[in-house]
DNA sequence: ACGCCCATGAAGCGTTGCTTCACGCTCAAT
DNA sequence: ATTGAGCGTGAAGCAACGCTTCATGGGCGT
């Protein structure tokens, strides 16, 4: 393969006419561009340029050499601006991956500022169960995948590299006539005599359930297991029971209910970002990565 | 500016999947890919590649770049090919520079020749006197030039190498109905009682009939100046005197003269292929003067 | 005739890019 | 569960390459 460097040694000559004024123009010594196109023309097998009292002009070989190698250069010169733009954040793609209740939470004020703050990058979201998030982290289809755990079960997938970006308190929610709608916090032994709406018993906030109500001395009743959050509230709201639930999966609550906050014996779900640990990361992920913990830690504090 | 092997090798790994391939197609060793492509993520500043158990997947600037590495190494290859062509004799240009009475006699047979043998290559002729020819030849414009000498002067420039031809012999033109013109052949000294037509007294046939009859013993007395050969012959046709002429420039005589050898006491005129002493030479140039060596020991042979 | 510009050469040094050898990992077959 | 094949990666070392420095020679303009 013929030497680019030296093609583009030999497109300078040609262009200012003379090996010193090259060798001045691309920093390097007259001596230099002479040894490397001396090799050129061997490498070429046949002489590239006329060597004259007063510089250099090209051969036929040379000028047709030339103009190739002005082409590969142009070609060069647009592959690095294509990794500058694509660093510089005008240019590429990030994808998202995220479950449910943080995408209904979170995700409005994510889309909103990304797009306002890098217009030109094109933003991939999508939404689905734990397992497969990691799945599509382990296999780069998304680049940042936002997950969650809860103080027993921590996770932990190898090559993941994981950051905590808010803690989302468990909430109880009432019908809007219960005997505790008027409050805004509670206990959970207040709770002993309740019917429960969980989500799918195999669900962590079952467990959230069963251990909260343990710590509390009692065993919950389940009156009812909902498909999701929304169920979970309509059941609510008709006074079959109360529930718990993530505080970002009832941000705005159906009408009917109340939502009340617990003690911090209840435990809260982690939200977490997660990507894969390489020593170098795409600049749109790095920028979504800075974009989700602002956002959080807006969210944590200003609810 | 990035570098075009490593591109290639990028290239190769998006193509096969794997390092491991692309290493084994480029004839390198797979940590040598792998340290290649280490080095072009950190020039690039941003992964290039996503590392998944089995082989590699290119990442979007990844594959940005394989794209832009793709078109150069097919401007590579294009370039190569140029000078394949050009060195295939299949492809490219020769100038050569003449004289006019070596153009008259040898050149047609060169001509036709050359376009036989190198249909693809484009043939220049120039026809001009000496010292441009020099001239030419040293600024480039022409590859190969004939020259012409004689044994009291030889030509020697500087840089320039020069290989004889054929030797041309000076020959004597009489009028049809002159006393010898029945004679193939006869000697200066037969011709003391001559008038003389030359060309311009500082032709350098002049000189030939000066040296030739001051050792004939005897002074020629110069009856006409001509301009060509052509006038020459018109002059000697119509009785005005003999004249000299290198045997080339009267290769289809005038019917109205005859053409006679002389002896090898009579200077020949050297007709010689010049051309620049360049370490390398272009392959066209090269097929030229071959051909004219071959071209030149036949009209040498069977005139 | 002088100085300037240009191309070029030999020698030497620093860098680079390769190979070799070895390791850790994942997947699939036994 | 174990083994083996395939893949990527790392450290060390060696050879080649490309550059600089210093010096030479030729042609041109003042």
């Amino acid at each position: 393969m013929l030497d680019v460097r030296r093609l583009a040694l030999l497109a300078a000559v040609v262009d200012t006419g003379s090996m010193t004024a090259a060798a001045e123009q691309l920093g390097y010594t007259p001596s230099a561009v002479s040894q490397q196109l001396r090799r050129l023309e061997v490498e070429a097998g046949q002489p590239l340029l006329h060597r004259q009292a007063r510089g250099v002009r090209p051969t036929e070989a040379g000028a047709v050499l030339a103009g190739h190698a002005r082409h590969v250069l142009r070609r060069l010169s647009a592959a690095e601006a294509d990794l500058a733009e694509l660093a510089g954040l005008r240019r590429g793609t990030i994808a998202l991956g995220v479950f449910p209740t943080v995408a209904s939470a979170l995700l409005p004020q994510v889309v909103s500022r990304f797009r306002r703050q890098y217009p030109d990058l094109r933003l991939d979201v999508r939404s689905t169960r734990f397992d497969e998030l990691v799945e599509l982290l382990e296999n780069g289809t998304v680049g940042i995948a936002l997950l969650w755990d809860y103080a027993w079960n921590r996770v932990d997938v190898p090559d993941i590299s994981l950051t905590p970006l808010l803690d989302d308190p468990t909430v109880l929610i009432v019908a809007a006539d219960h005997r505790l709608a008027r409050k805004r916090f509670t206990t959970m032994s207040e709770l002993a005599g309740e019917e429960w709406i969980v989500r799918a018993h195999d669900h962590p906030v079952a467990e959230v359930l069963e251990r909260s109500c343990r710590a509390a001395g009692f065993t919950p009743k389940i009156a009812f297991e909902a498909n999701d959050y929304q169920e979970a509230q309509a059941m609510v709201s008709v006074g079959l029971g109360v529930a718990l639930a993530p505080r970002t999966a009832v941000r705005n609550p159906n009408p009917d209910v109340r939502v009340l906050a617990l003690g911090t014996d209840v435990p809260a779900r982690r939200v977490l970002l997660a990507h894969r640990q390489d020593r170098l990361r795409a600049p749109a992920e790095l920028a979504m990565h800075q974009l989700l913990v602002d956002v959080a830690r807006e969210y944590q504090t200003k609810p």
